[in-house]
DNA sequence: TTGACGAACGTGATAACATAACATAACGGA
DNA sequence: TCCGTTATGTTATGTTATCACGTTCGTCAA
């Protein structure tokens, strides 16, 4: 079901540690034949929508949802400058802010981008 | 001070009523006599890096800033996906939200990038 | 004045990210 | 089988961003 090269880019992501591009994964996966840009994005795009994967857009790149099956646009991140992991936090506080941020205004707000860029407490250590 | 480039793309922007990306703003400036994307990008790298420009990530473009001298990664957005315009927000309980997000986990943030996408309300309500 | 220096600028090439256009194969139900 | 839909493959192209290198220009001290 889930269709030959999702799966593969989901396997990469899964193995990965953090969020990769759409070329770094085109790149790994040369070797299971996959060879045109086209097919990683194609996967991604079924992942994102299946809500399997998140587009983190301050990297233009792409990681596995923590949970399984997050909605789209409702996840926040925070991103190491240093080490390169993006953490995925779920916060209904968050949620309700930016709730009220779009309803003040009268937005209709079909997903959200939330990203956090600095250093993780392990790079910050030191 | 600002440099003639910088002002140009200032310009530019003020006169835009929504974010431009940096090919966009390059076409409009070729009768000032900008030539090539690295003057583009110079200049908006500098009018970021003293608060006058916001980058907005999920659209790859540069909004102006509606303050005068935001500080760097402050500032929340409301993108219309229809008429395209971005409204720039300020909300202290969102910044306390995230710095809790952040707290939580050791995170010493940077910079923050929100950004909600959706349908601002006047094109919401056609 | 002059020359040293750094900041801003100019240009061509190229890297990195993403999609268009078109063709083919695989699958499943009428 | 026939048809429609979904997944796939390939080439070319479009869009966004940076590199490497050289030149111009203002400032300031000798
Ligand atoms: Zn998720
Ligand atoms: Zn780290
Ligand atoms: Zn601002
Ligand atoms: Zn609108």
């Amino acid at each position: 079901m889930p269709g030959r090269n999702q799966q593969f880019v989901l396997d990469a992501l899964t193995r990965s540690e953090r969020p990769m591009g759409a070329y770094e994964l085109l790149e790994l996966l040369r070797q299971e034949g996959l060879r045109s840009p086209l097919q990683i994005y194609r996967a991604l795009d079924r992942l994102i929508e299946e809500g399997l994967v998140h587009r983190i857009e301050s990297l233009s790149a792409f990681a596995l949802c923590v949970h399984s099956e997050c909605t789209h646009g409702r996840a926040a991140f925070a991103i190491c400058a240093n080490c390169g992991r993006a953490s995925e936090v779920h916060d209904p506080a968050l949620e309700r802010v930016l709730r009220r941020i779009a309803r003040r205004q009268g937005f209709r707000t079909k997903s959200a981008t939330v990203e956090l860029s600095g250093l993780c407490e392990a790079c910050a250590h030191r």
